[in-house]
RNA sequence: GUGCCUGUAGCUCAAUGGUUAGAGCGCGUCACUGUGGAUGAUGAGGUUGAGGGUUCGACCCCCUUCAGGCACCCCA
């Protein structure tokens, strides 16, 4: 056998079995997108380099984007996020939008990066914006949104929670430290790193990024103060609302909470698996300049987004990902030799306009081939035709999970598959 | 970019430096000419990732290289 060409590194093969689960997945995004009004948008896979060089810095684009030269010597890159198009399909149609937006999108993306576990270089993610108000109960429908996608996909507020902050609380608080506006991004990642090293050891790393003793150790109780967002309006105001849209039990306050991003300037937030691994499972925020850097007028908006990977392996861990997921046939019509086979398939035809999802053994084998054959597809029900049925106007149908068989009239097929088939199909 | 681990049958894995590299699962055929999963019999399937070295002898030890996994870095 000639050797296979092997599949790209950080790609991911989806199986039948694992369509069914993205699938899954999938439909609940969309179904909760669309309960809370929100349109489904999408733009290209491929964008002009340019357009993320003007917003999310050289890094991304030089590090972790696959760049490429189009056969037109264009210079290209495979969409590494959805932020910056949407801000161009915003901007470009900015006087014909009703405002405020909800928009929602989920696709592929690709990011250079080393796999390992969780991460892959291409991958799915959910992008859900809402566009064009400054008022805090967009925050926490957007929040409310993430929640009620974790109520929907079967992770309880035990399993999975939502950490709110604010971003200006935070510069407020770093201003009373007296930490300069130059070295807070630094701090931001010093912040980040508090819950991953040993108490010693985030000291050393704080005083290494220029910070004083005084400043640490007011860093220190600041970031542990789970209080701290009663000082912000914002954020007492979104909790309130948050019990409102009765999602409060998922969301908690974090003062660790930032984003590494710059743009975001109000609330953020981040979701996390509870226990075990505590895996980030999807983050967003509100931000102030959606569309100001491609061009357009200032936008403010509030957003998410979310990868697959992660939460695939987060759903795994929970075990709630169902069992059957219903991509298998449901019926498999059985083909006795040449003679019968026409009428096997005018039977499946006619099965299949009854709305059943049906196969037919594509020619005359042994009977324990084919049922065989069906119990590999886990197929239920199995529908027989030989010469004698066919001269008798009967039909035998057989349950292929409980072994039971039975010999009927044709008119009477429909009703007998239905008894045949399990629940929930 | 850095570090650790792993590459043996289609899959999951064995095999003190010593005969012809094995097992389970899966696959083919038969027992079974209109009835599957079980059982039994039997068969196919390997350049041990690749290249070099040490050795009387290498799946095993050493070097190089490729690939994969995991962690760090980073995470828009």
């Amino acid at each position: 056998m000639a050797e296979i060409i092997r599949s790209v590194k950080g790609t991911r093969d989806f199986y039948p079995q694992d369509m069914a689960i993205r699938r899954w997945m999938f439909d609940i995004i969309r179904e909760v997108s669309a309960q809370f009004g929100y349109q489904e948008y999408d733009g290209p896979c491929l964008e002009f380099i340019d357009l993320y060089a003007a917003k999310s810095g050289e890094e991304l684009v030089k590090e972790q984007a696959f760049v490429f030269s189009s056969p037109g010597d264009d210079m290209l890159t495979l969409r590494p996020e959805l932020t910056p198009t949407l801000a161009r399909m915003v901007a470009q149609q900015q006087y014909e939008i009703a405002f405020p937006l909800r928009w929602w999108s989920i696709g592929p993306f690709w990011r250079y990066e080393n796999p390992q576990r969780g991460r892959t270089r291409e991958f799915f993610q959910w992008n859900i914006d809402l566009v064009g108000t400054e008022s805090i109960t967009a925050d926490a429908e957007i929040i409310a949104v993430a929640a009620n996608f974790f109520k929907k996909i079967g992770l309880s507020p035990q399993q999975v929670k939502i950490f709110v902050n604010n971003r200006r609380l935070m510069d407020q608080a770093f201003a009373k430290l007296e930490i300069s506006q130059a070295l807070r991004p630094k701090v931001f990642r010093v912040v980040d790193k508090l819950d991953k090293l040993s108490v010693k050891e985030w000291q050393a790393y704080a005083l290494d990024t220029g910070l004083s003793e005084i400043q640490v150790a007011g860093l220190m109780d600041l970031v542990k103060n789970e209080d701290l967002w009663q000082e912000s309006e914002d954020l007492c105001e979104l909790f309130e609302l948050l019990k409102v849209f009765e999602v409060a039990d998922y969301v908690q306050y974090n003062p660790r909470v930032i984003r590494g991003l710059d743009y975001y300037t109000g609330t953020v937030f981040e979701a996390f698996e509870q226990g075990g691994q505590s895996r980030a499972i999807l983050g967003g925020g509100r931000y102030d300049n959606l569309v100001a850097d491609v061009g357009g007028n200032r936008l403010t908006g509030v957003g998410f987004a979310m990868g697959d990977v992660v939460m695939e392996l987060v759903l795994r861990d929970a075990g709630v990902i169902p069992e059957k997921l219903g991509n298998t046939p449901e019926v498999v019509v059985t083909v006795f030799d040449e003679e019968t086979l026409v009428e096997s398939l005018k039977l499946a035809l006619f099965l299949r306009e009854s709305g059943f999802k049906t196969v037919v053994y594509p020619e005359p084998d042994k009977l324990g081939k084919q049922f065989k054959y069906a119990d590999r597809l886990d197929i239920s029900v199995a529908v027989i035709l030989g010469p004698d049925e066919i001269s008798s106007g009967q039909v035998a149908v057989k349950n292929l999970k409980t072994r039971e068989q039975v010999t009927i009239k044709r008119e009477d097929l429909l009703e007998q598959i239905g008894e045949f088939l399990p629940m929930g199909r």
